[in-house]
DNA sequence: ACCGAATCTGCACATATTGCAGATTCGCAC
DNA sequence: GTGCGAATCTGCAATATGTGCAGATTCGGT
């Protein structure tokens, strides 16, 4: 995923408002590799931003996954996770926690967005 | 999975009755590779036993997983998938139809129950 | 055939996510 | 700086998958 100011100017070339809410959640996301749920950002978010709605980090997660910046990661039991790294990797779900890691596996061409369970 | 009647041996050994739901599904799940939902085997259950109830549908399938005879995939993302088969194998899940299709990939050790998306 | 434990069924409830409508706010034009 | 219309936010209802529970029913040993 690219930096706040990056997809500010993405959102508004595409004529989508620039509102605090979304911006907030731009940082939360940005570098993040906890492969949080929406419900996770939204408590992250309600601190920084009492009173946001669980429904607007759910529209804005949608967005930026609609736009191509942030990976929706749906293997793990529970909730959907999302993950701002873009690059070839894939996802080891822990069966006992529901942590999610990041991993590469050599796999052949045609085959993406693998994930793997089972560790700890 | 074993034959319906091997599972039945292993019910009343155990102390679990043998019902008519219980042994239709037995039927139903034996050598089945379409990776069945629990409301697709309810609709099959359904044609050759009317009134039988979803709540016993994923209560059975819940027990059959307990005593290790069927495997259930949880990677699918809308509803739960089992699978008869207990060879040591993985799975490709069809992120457009969500179609699940077995494959056999070659991983480390204390790699397991792993499952691949994105094919078709 | 009898009896108690196991099971089945229907319904209420839990969780994750989306649909909707009204109130609010952003961002461009003046 | 104001005004305006479209986009957005919020709260709530609704959907989907699955589980908890209680009463009626059935299995299977005697």
């Amino acid at each position: 995923m690219r930096t706040p100011t990056e997809l500010a100017e993405t959102f508004r070339a595409r004529g989508l408002k620039l509102t605090p809410q979304r911006h907030l959640l731009f940082r939360l996301l940005h570098d993040n590799t906890t492969h949080p749920s929406a419900e996770a950002l939204f408590l992250a978010a309600s601190e920084q931003m009492p009173g946001i709605s669980l429904r607007t980090v759910y529209q804005t997660l949608n967005d930026l996954v609609t736009l191509g910046e942030l990976q929706q990661i749906d293997f793990v039991p529970g909730s959907a996770r999302f993950d701002p790294n873009l690059s070839d990797h894939q996802h080891l779900v822990c069966d006992a926690c529901g942590a999610v890691r990041d991993v590469h596996l050599p796999l052949g061409p045609g085959v993406s967005g693998e994930t793997v369970a089972d560790f700890h």
